[in-house]
DNA sequence: CTTCATTTGTGAAACTGTTCACAGTGTGAA
DNA sequence: TTCACACTGTGAACAGTTTCACAAATGAAG
């Protein structure tokens, strides 16, 4: 029986909090703490103990009462789940503002390795950023089955974002991160996540206004 | 009857998809387009028909059958509804790598005023970065008050984020848009929006690596 | 050894968001 | 003017997620 059954489907929002327990359990593994209960965890995410409980249930991780949660092991199980991002390579396509503040971004922090990146203009390629190196996108598809790659992070202008999005797929890529203000169609079972920066400020924008309102109308 | 039932509170993905519309409605309208049907938009928005016509009664917004929906009249709509935007004026804090990135994608977009930028760092302040000035964080009460601005993005280190968030807060601010890798503590009522980069590549990392184990585990 | 206070694990309820399916309707064609 | 079609509007089913509430387990204290 090769098929766990634990390996099951993990829905998305789980797989984000997870995400952020990781990174608030390695802060307190490096304070020197040892044991965490579930309102703790849930108090520095916040959020609440039973959404927490239900998260380390969802990845079979159990604690014990009076005890709560052995921060090791817990950070060992949710980085064997998830940072298999340390084995996944990664490739950035654009190196604009926005792509040199991503790569910025994630250079040195842990589980993540961009591998290399490509720009269409010829004065950006050759060079070296944040420790990794830049292509012409004509060699996209060489670089990334040489490097292993298999998710792209595209941070190109609207107008080009499907065309780049075509070539990583082609390429073989099996994730896609989405800066471009774009929705990317591409073919069923692959995976992308769009971070839509307009997006994110309209809603902050609305809710903010909203409030207003209403201050102003129960006077 | 000062309070319109429409004004409702419309749900945070709905308000998130109306964005997308907007955009798309722009383009449409701008390559002189006048009507839309709902299967349409539902293909640019890479969603379905029933999505896109419940999230319009959401709004109260009307089309006629066999003729769709009249862009310009829904483009105002929906313009009315979130992009009050035109009227919020939001500032940045940190304008290193990051913000920087951000203040350049935001430029010249439509409907976003960064009315004023603020950092520490003495040697960021006093210049004028994508038409927008870079006060320090000392004037950040001052400025946030005279500039009428409602709205705060955070671009700073993730231990400082909580200590500009409680004075953005302090100054006034209704809603934040937090860049930094940390969950912000705030009084209830005041809206926080999260973009949080490690976690989203999180996501594709896992479900990119996850296809890979189920390709190889059919062998 | 027993009791008590505390925290986990989890079935079930409640809630929220999405999709279905079809009645109703305006439109263009004849 | 009438007809038939292709669309919208929407109640209701469905799916997914969060919260509740409580039994079971554990360690600490007496």
């Amino acid at each position: 029986m090769s098929n766990k059954p634990t390996a099951a489907a993990i829905p998305g929002n789980t797989i984000g909090r997870l995400s952020l327990y990781r990174r608030l359990l390695q802060e307190l593994l490096a304070q020197g703490t040892r044991q965490v209960y579930s309102h703790q965890l849930a108090r520095l995410a916040v959020s609440t103990p039973s959404q927490v409980r239900r998260d380390l249930m969802t990845i079979g991780f159990s604690g014990s009462p009076r005890r709560g949660y052995t921060i090791s092991e817990l950070l060992a199980n949710i980085e064997g789940l998830l940072a298999r991002s340390i084995e996944t390579s990664v490739a950035l396509v654009g190196v604009g503002n926005l792509g040199r503040a991503i790569l910025a971004y994630y250079a040195n922090r842990q589980p993540v390795r961009f591998a290399a990146a490509f720009d269409r203009a010829p004065e950006k390629t050759g060079r070296i950023l944040h420790g990794c190196r830049c292509y012409p996108v004509s060699e996209m598809a060489e670089v990334i089955a040489r490097e292993q790659i298999h998710v792209g992070v595209i941070a190109v202008p609207a107008a080009e974002a499907q065309g780049v999005a075509d070539q990583l797929v082609l390429a073989g890529v099996r994730g896609i991160l989405n800066f471009a203000p774009v929705r990317l169609h591409v073919p069923a079972g692959l995976y992308v996540e769009h971070v839509d920066l307009m997006m994110a400020l309209d809603k902050v924008a609305y809710y903010a206004h909203q409030q207003v309102e209403q201050q102003d109308s129960s006077r």
